[in-house]
DNA sequence: CTGAAAGCGCTAACAG
DNA sequence: CTGTTAGCGCTTTCAG
């Protein structure tokens, strides 16, 4: 495996010039930088990342630390952050923080500090003071996705926003009586989704003179299955079913569809059903929902933070940005049905 | 950002003491190695990776490289890989190789050269003669999940075998009309799984002395959507309607389930449906599966790699081995229905 | 525009 | 068991 003294020798200039040459830094004479590159790609040479990370403080690599790796939303962030970050000429090092106190602080406190990333994208993460004051400390560039996070910029959709928009097109239908089945408002975790999906439905019902109580809300774990085994319980009772449901993710959404299917209740003749995400799978169901991309979201994440690197003093929205999540209209949903004279 | 020059003063030792005290290579007092962790902690230092990479020729990183983020089976490997790295102190970098040409290449002769990882784990890469010879002159490391790969390491369940199985499962039920809804077998990607699982299907029907014709297989498209379209067809037809499926994966068998309930046919009764993977929507549709456990499989590649890399001299099985897939029976299949007198 | 020289922060012999 | 010494391969002043 050559190195750079090896490209000088057989360019005929000094390892100076070389390094100039290769990284665009600095002046070089067309010529020679040509003689450099042709000599460097002759050998196959390549630099040392760690060698010029040493010197530089750089190390071209940004760490994502996330939650979960194995479900559409997370998944596909991933896949937008990977994309942005190779374009740059980054290199992606994946934390999969679990809940195990063990492991995150291990994450934190070791791995993340251990000068290996120039910067972090934390995903969906609700961290402790300290952890945030960990990250912050690094003072490295660092953006959330998913919800305000102390301190630091960050970026999701409105989901009180989306929220609302689903429940006003329901609304708008013509719908009254909506049940929202949603992510259990007590599991903490992300960012308190669950609780502003939930405020964004209050608000429109409340807006549109409509009361909710406690049985208008359903706790439901938030995949298809949960949405499933709620919708089983709620669509079983014939007296308790609503003319439409805004379930607060399309995983839930899909659930409460194939419940219904299964009770023989018609979508959406007998049930309107509207989800949130823009799940892949969506499309095959009919399913009405609001979309947001979360593949862009950790693209614009890149940029953030790649941004910073690059031109230092530029700094992105301190608080919390959110980007536009839109309505997708498929067949799910409709006017409820008049009740037949 | 203190070095290791201010903890070896502060423990009063020279720098030599404090590497071998932290790294917990070569002999060091007790007492001392006491001193010089308390040390190290008050100061909060951590080595520079960069610095100690370069004298060591070591990253601590593993590359994977990957086809698709975004899929169960994908994301699933990667969360095991993952697990398995962190635990034993190793970081992961993630490349996610698309088709394009120009980002494959780079992914090849620039990030994974560039030093900057110790091994490398490819997952169901279909790579040129070229590409594997690039990965093997790094002299690294490497393993593949899912499927042989000339002369590297790899892993995956025995496809045929997986395949024949499910098959005789329904066989031995006394099914006689059994359409595989599979892949399509020219779509060259992930390693000929496609034309495995069909080869498992014929193997299992002609030892059964069962004839099978062109009709017996039917392509799809790899996912639930793909089961789902091919099923309206296929079963929308009662005089070509089988009395089995067996769906080359769990996303297919859900799309056959889900396309035989809204066409009213009743699974099992009318219809068994099987599939391979072990896909956590299986049990929601009650569907019997050969189980694969991707995590696990990623978990046994980063075996492979780091014990290359700790004990040098070892090496795995140097051609393909195969990990077990088991057959979990659920509701989705029983025997034929028998024609009603 | 190019070269010489001085490290970046750490580890690995090699002597004690 | 511990300290001294010599780099690892590159980038970056600073002089030409």
């Amino acid at each position: 495996m050559s190195g750079i003294e090896d490209v000088a020798r057989l360019a005929g200039v000094s390892k100076a010039t070389v390094s100039r040459a290769l990284s665009g830094r600095g002046y070089v004479a067309p010529p020679t930088r040509l003689r450099v590159s042709e000599a460097a790609a002759s050998l196959g040479y390549v630099v040392s990342s760690s060698a010029s990370s040493l010197v530089t403080g750089r190390t071209s690599n940004v760490g994502v630390i996330i939650p979960v790796i194995n479900q559409w939303f997370f998944s596909s962030i991933i896949e937008g952050v990977e994309r942005a970050l190779v374009e740059r000429g980054y290199d992606l090092m994946l934390y999969n923080l679990t809940k195990t106190h063990e492991e995150r602080s291990r994450v934190f406190e070791y791995y993340l500090v251990r000068k290996r990333v120039d910067a972090v994208i934390a995903v969906t993460l609700e961290i402790t003071p300290e952890e945030a004051e960990t990250l912050l400390a690094l003072g490295k560039p660092i953006a959330g996705i998913g919800g305000p996070l102390e301190g630091i910029p960050t970026l999701s959709i409105d989901d009180v926003a989306a929220s609302r928009l689903a429940t006003e097109h329901l609304l708008l239908l013509g719908h009254r009586d909506i049940v929202h089945v949603g992510g259990d408002v007590d599991e903490q975790m992300d960012f308190h989704v669950h609780s502003k999906r939930l405020k964004g439905y209050m608000e429109a019902l409340t807006a549109a003179g409509i009361a909710y109580d406690e049985t208008s809300y359903i706790a439901a774990r938030f995949d298809i299955p949960g949405g499933y085994s709620v919708a089983k319980q709620l669509l079983g009772d014939p007296r308790r079913r609503p003319t439409a449901i805004f379930a607060a993710s399309d995983e839930v959404a899909i659930g409460v569809i194939l419940a219904a299917r299964e009770l023989g209740i018609s979508v959406p003749d007998d049930l309107s059903v509207i989800g949130i995400d823009g799940h892949p799978l969506a499309e095959m169901f009919g399913l009405t929902t609001v979309v947001q991309r979360p593949d862009l979201q950790g693209e614009q994440a890149v940029d953030w933070v790649i941004r910073q690197l690059e031109q230092p003093g530029w700094t992105p929205p301190v608080h919390h940005t959110t980007v536009p999540a839109n309505l997708l209209i498929r067949s799910s949903t409709a006017p409820p049905r008049r009740p037949t004279p």
